[in-house]
DNA sequence: AGCACGCCGACT
DNA sequence: GTCGGCGTGCTC
């Protein structure tokens, strides 16, 4: 037998199987984890076919050393995937295949923690004369009674009542009346709060849904949109799915947007589900993780709650996977090799015989346009539970603010509601979509604006308890706030806009004596740290919350009574095409969070731009409205879902180097669609020029922009494209980017 | 990727 | 005469 080996190294000349004789005795089988000789080396691979016979000469042939273990790590399923993605993406196979292992698994850096275990080993009727036998020794004595109920329990438990227990144990042990031995420890990942675990009535919206949902469960297949408005009861219809479909005896995945989410669907899901519930992704300890990965493997965890990542999870008879807050941006991976987890989701459905459910209050542009197309089934819950209201949203006029004389990052509106709510014992939450202290630093006189020097970004005043600084937020540089202007010397240095640490203050000063929780990057590094802060939050002990975007996500607190914007145009203005999907998205999620209680809820949204179709229709919560309005705006700009984005960005030491590479790709461009005309047949539009960030982390950027006609030649135009990229030599360096994240 | 082999300059 | 520069090529 030969054995068809990947070697888990990224190159291009490795990028294909290599042939190893397996061994008399080694049984082998497809997706197995081996270690191969390689030239003088010693590498780890993956078996991806066992074959009868060999076509290269037999001296060329070496033996497989070793499997590393006695099981397929990658299931056959997600071998078809990475196959998939690596075609698609044009990358070696080696590299999607590393998505479908825990990375501690690589490398042979694998380590499973033992602890000892001890039981008895005599009827527990014969230990009062056990007892009696040990004379004097009161650790002994004790040890007998703490393990009189016969099951093996952890040494480590018993050194919490007797102090050092194992010399004594092993003297029992030889006395014949202790067993000892040990056991693997799972490292399990903190459990998530615990909430009512008997099932509430359900609504007649999720029995609706439900009856939909279920026969296509059943059937094994199907593809469905759940639009239903914030609070309409969704985790409640996913739940009674998941319960279904582990009746079946088969698998489910919940994807959450964010690692942060985690903990309050797997409370939700541990209290009904228990110990089936694992957990995974990335910020989870090494051990953890790979602890996670063993349980789902094995089979003893059925339903995996996790971020993008967890998608690949070695999940066999897969039965369901759900995708929570489907809109959310962080589905698109940012690192090579990029992947959709929505399409990966779709893809695993489709293959291994699941059901696919994307939910969400806000559903992207891009899904909704499919499912009105009819490729997913579109299901609504228009309602809230309990027919709780939605919250009252009033839009206030900022600038009228500022002729009225308020120079507070608070509207008057705004500061009488937090007054009211506070005086009524409720909790608030501040969307303040920018951190830091003041957004950026100007001279008057001049109109100079600091900059990092790495990036064409100006720079974000942090206070910080000893020195406060310059942050630039793009490549986390630092920098001295300048006493007197660098370009014309004037000392009239003023620092403009607000960020989260300001609303922070503005708060305090109002609410000296409420506790406030601020929830940024700035504070929530380390392990634990959002679950930290947002504790503080749930328990009571702070009533108000500030903080960016990530507190309008997916969010319960039921007992937030007042939502308030502070800059609803921050992310209207910037340069995407995306960018009124994106405030649309946030404006409406997190004046979702009002009102989750018995008490309605209220939103106040402050603007510059009141009259704007984008935050009228956030405001009227309105998603068909603003769909109708957005789908007109893309159809006429020709942006997806009507077209694909794609684009080649240059990236250089020397502005020179990145211009002139950029001009010869442009000609090289050129150069191709003359020649194939077919390929220029789906590029609508095509421009070449600086992104709006010029400068990022010292290099200078260039860009050529393509909007494409989906189809067959923009697939070959685009593995084109990838190869112009990779051929790159020169001095600067080129990315091929299809659907882009970000245009900047 | 990572390591060998290979062919030309400044040194004990 | 050798030590060593990193260019090219191969790994089952």
């Amino acid at each position: 037998m030969y054995a068809q080996v990947i070697v888990d190294i990224v190159h291009e000349n490795v990028a294909h199987t290599f042939t190893y004789a397996v061994p008399e005795g080694l049984a082998l089988t497809p997706g197995q984890r081996v270690a191969v000789p390689f030239g003088p080396r010693r590498l780890e691979g993956i078996v991806l076919a066992l074959t009868e016979t060999c076509e290269l000469p037999p001296e060329k042939v070496r033996p497989v050393l070793e499997a590393l273990e006695p099981y397929p790590a990658v299931l056959p399923a997600l071998i078809d995937l990475a196959q998939h993605m690596a075609d698609d993406a044009h990358c070696p196979l080696a590299e999607t295949l590393r998505l479908m292992l825990p990375a501690e698994m690589r490398g042979g850096r694998v380590h499973v923690k033992e602890q000892p275990v001890a039981r008895l080993a005599i009827p527990p009727e014969q230990v009062p004369e056990a007892v009696a036998a040990q004379g004097r020794s009161v650790k002994r004595r004790t040890l007998l009674q703490l393990l009189q109920g016969g099951s093996w329990r952890p040494v480590g438990d018993l050194a919490m009542l007797v102090r050092d227990p194992l010399p004594s144990l092993r003297q029992l042990r030889d006395a014949g009346l202790v067993e000892l031995d040990t056991r693997e420890i799972l490292r399990r990942p903190g459990g998530g709060l615990q909430t009512d675990s008997v099932d509430p009535p359900l609504m007649d919206t999720q029995r609706e849904v439900l009856e939909e949902l279920i026969p296509a469960a059943e059937a094994g297949r199907g593809r469905f949109l759940l639009h239903g408005v914030t609070g309409s009861g969704k985790t409640e219809v996913f739940i009674r799915l998941v319960r279904h479909v582990l009746a079946m005896g088969k698998g489910t995945m919940i994807l959450v947007p964010e690692i942060a989410l985690t903990p309050q669907m797997v409370g939700w899901f541990r209290s009904r589900f228990g110990e089936v519930a694992a957990v995974l992704h990335s910020r989870l300890s090494a051990g953890e993780r790979f602890d996670e990965w063993r349980r789902i493997r094995r089979g003893d965890a059925r339903v995996v709650i996790g971020a993008r990542s967890a998608v690949f999870a070695p999940v066999e008879r897969l039965g369901l996977i759900v995708v929570d807050e489907e809109h959310e941006t962080t589905y698109q991976s940012d690192r090579h090799p990029r992947y959709d987890a929505r399409d990966v989701a779709a893809w695993r459905c489709e293959r291994e015989g699941g059901t696919l459910l994307l939910a969400s209050a806000t559903p992207s542009i891009l899904s909704f346009s499919r499912a009105r197309e009819g490729k997913y089934r579109l299901l609504e819950m228009p309602h809230r539970v309990m027919d709780r209201p939605l919250p009252e949203v009033e839009i206030v006029d900022m600038r009228r603010e500022l002729t009225l004389g308020n120079r507070s990052v608070f509207s008057q509106s705004l500061q009488k509601a937090l007054r009211q709510c506070m005086a009524r014992g409720g909790q608030a939450m501040l969307l303040m979509n920018h951190r830091g202290y003041n957004s950026f630093v100007s001279c008057r006189s001049c109109g100079y604006v600091v900059k990092c020097s790495q990036c064409d970004v100006s720079m974000t005043y942090h206070v910080g308890g000893t020195d406060s600084r310059l942050h630039c937020h793009y490549c986390g540089a630092t920098a001295l706030p300048p006493e007197t202007c660098p370009q014309c010397g004037s000392r009239y240095i003023r620092y403009f806009g607000a960020g989260t640490q300001k609303v922070e203050e503005e708060l305090r000063q109002m609410f000296p004596e409420t506790g406030i929780v601020r929830m940024d990057i700035d504070t929530t590094g380390g392990k634990d740290g959002h679950a930290k802060l947002l504790d503080e939050f749930r328990s009571g002990r702070a009533r108000l919350l500030v903080g960016t975007q990530m507190i309008a996500k997916g969010l319960d607190f039921p007992r937030v009574t007042l939502v308030g914007v502070i800059a609803a145009d921050l992310s209207l203005n910037l340069p995407d095409y995306r960018a009124r999907e994106r405030t649309f998205q946030l404006l409406t999620q997190v004046a979702g969070r009002a009102g989750r209680g018995d008490t309605p809820g209220q939103v106040i949204i402050q603007t510059y731009k009141p009259d704007d179709a984008t935050i009228q229709s956030a405001a009227a919560q309105d998603y068909r409205g603003f769909y109708a309005q957005e789908i007109a705006h893309r159809r006429m700009g020709l942006y997806p879902p009507f077209t694909v984005m794609a684009r080649l960005l240059v990236e250089a030491k020397l502005p020179g180097d990145a211009q002139r590479a950029a001009e010869k790709l442009s000609e090289a461009l050129d150069a191709l669609l003359a020649e194939e005309k077919e390929l220029g047949k789906c590029v609508l539009l095509r421009t070449m020029d600086q992104p709006s960030v010029k400068l990022l982390r010292g290099r200078h950027r260039w860009h050529i922009l393509m909007k494409l006609w989906a189809g067959d030649s923009a697939e070959a135009l685009c593995a084109k494209l990838n190869e112009m990229a990779r051929a790159q030599t020169g001095p600067a360096e080129v990315y091929f980017e299809y659907n882009p994240t970000t245009m900047m």
